[in-house]
DNA sequence: GGCTGGCACTCGGTAGCATCGAGTGCCAAG
DNA sequence: CTTGGCACTCGATGCTACCGAGTGCCAGCC
């Protein structure tokens, strides 16, 4: 454990940093609020820190830059950081006039998000198969080809378009729509699976189409939201690193899981290589789960460089998730 | 008009620029394949090309870069180039294997398009209001809440959460969703907005709530989906540069516009300043409309540096654009 | 007349070198 | 234990010399 001296000696290097990019050495350090000790001490203090493995020199006589676990120390000693008053009406602005379709309000979410924090902003919306079918319909698109349509509780849907092989009149797959909806209507998604046949041939040949195409496209990703790349790109200068984060963030599966694993390690930040991914190593990201009737059901965090601005960022997820949660659980 | 001579050494220059990212000089141009003539002639030639303004130098004694007229002129020069053999393989396995949904569909392309350029690859799906619809739902979320469900001719499925400020029973729920029904099936969605009212008092109270959701949402932009921004981000060197771009791809209104600008204005290839954004100034963007059933609905392109592989881009946008088209009017 | 080899010239990039200054570690005194 | 002082380090900056890719121009050749 750190005694109160380096601490704030720490919070300096670390605050000073995160504003200026360049490292620090003990006479700004001395300059700051809080610090009430001379240069000198602050440089034994920091060669104390640097020993510990919570700052590093580039070289030799320059200043120091926090180390992951320097990083680390500084967020966890952070007492909960609340936004300040033109963010927090933003919040609140946006989430009053929120309104409509949940997934285009989840892209809005981002679209906040990046503007708060003017790093990449990333919403994972909730996962789709966990909510009761609420209506089921099939509808006639081209002469082979209808659409499956779903809507579940949770204000999602889910649709196929379904090829049938054959015709099918309107009659037969409103046949089979009535039945595949007394069959799953309170259950998830995943019911259309296994559901028995009806005993009409014509409507049965429809159903065994249905209950492919849907169980095809089962493993559906969850969907996940990212905006504000461009803020991420102005934190780095290193057009190799703006490359490899817009990798990441393009693969969903990878955003999924990642954030999935930060929230199961039960962290609100992954700094660096806490994240588990390499090319992220100069990245840092911020998350908090938020939860619709007390159950979590989706993420909302954003990426930035390790040198982001913590506090801000914690504050604006924090805000954010919760926010959203009580929109959604509203309806 | 430029002679034979002044074109190919033109081709070369730009080839080679593409290529290196370096100015090119005499020398490397007259060893270029079909330049038969020395250096020294060659040398006059870019001069003269100078002085028409298709290329020009970093700095005196330096080699030659193409200026967006050179590029202009190259492009409006190239044969219609074709993919090569594995690439013309990959759409050909992608559009084989593409089903389900239009919209996952349409992101996927944007994918194919990305792996096959190495460059940002977009595509803006049909617009919504469009298609004719073909079946309209309500469906109750929660107790004052709805969704309206449309689906349309074209496998997009529209839909709105309806606040309905007060409960609604199923049975009314039910007679909105098939008075609604009655009026706009076969009519374009805007119809749903001015429909008549039914005579029930507490459904017409659901209707009017109704008709104006999705009336609020009708200025719906329509979807695009962006995605090979690592790959553009790897064809520059400047961050700067990246990080503006990519706040143009973050804005969909304004790539729509881009794009559609860009179509109706008849061209395939707009370079820098021709896009009319001035952030685009160092990019050019290749687009391809897709027609169903013989008209445009949409747009498929890429977006790379002003030193892209136009051929390349040029076929791979004109193949998927064609196909898309095709699988899409299969319905 | 047009093409070509030759040649002097230009100028960005790189390497070597001195200088500067922010920052360090250490020490002795308070 | 803290602090002012001091010698030291080393990246950044600026200067100079040099190299070489590339140019423009010219005289000779086909």
């Amino acid at each position: 454990m750190l005694d109160e001296r380096k601490a704030s000696i720490l919070r300096a290097v670390v605050e000073e940093y995160i504003q200026t990019a360049q490292p620090v050495g003990s006479g700004h350090v001395a300059q700051a609020p809080g610090i009430t000790v001379s240069s000198a001490t602050v440089r034994n203090e920091m060669a104390a820190l640097e020993g510990d493995g919570y700052l590093v020199q580039p070289h030799t006589s320059a200043g120091r830059i926090p180390t992951e676990k320097g990083y680390r120390e500084f967020v966890d000693a952070l007492t909960q950081p609340s936004l300040d008053r033109t963010a927090a009406q933003q919040v609140r602005a946006f989430f009053d006039q929120a309104h409509g379709e949940i997934e285009q309000m989840l892209a809005d979410t981002t679209r906040l998000l990046a503007g708060l924090t003017t790093y990449a902003a990333v919403v994972v919306g909730p996962p789709h198969e966990a909510a009761a079918v609420r209506s089921v319909q099939l509808v006639s698109l081209a002469p082979h080809v209808a659409l499956f349509v779903a809507v579940l509780g949770n204000g999602v849907v889910e649709k196929r378009t379904v090829d049938l092989g054959a015709d099918a009149d309107e009659h037969v797959l409103g046949q089979a729509g009535a039945h595949l909806a007394g069959e799953v209507i309170g259950q998830p998604l995943s019911a259309v699976a296994t559901g028995a046949p009806s005993g009409e041939p014509a409507v049965d040949a429809v159903l065994v189409r249905v209950r492919a195409a849907v169980a095809a496209g089962d493993d559906d990703h969850e969907h996940v939201f990212v905006n504000g790349t461009s803020g991420m790109a102005a934190s780095f200068d290193a057009v190799e690193t703006v490359r490899s984060v817009l990798t990441i963030l393009e693969q969903q599966l990878v955003v999924v899981s990642l954030l999935r694993d930060v929230v199961d390690r039960g962290l609100n930040v992954a700094i660096g290589t806490e994240t588990g991914m390499q090319p992220l190593a100069e990245c840092a990201l911020v998350v908090a789960p938020y939860t619709v009737d007390g159950e979590q059901v989706g993420t909302v965090g954003v990426l930035g460089p390790t040198r982001m601005n913590y506090p801000q960022a914690l504050a604006a997820v924090a805000v954010v998730g919760q926010r959203l949660g009580h929109r959604l659980s509203e309806g």
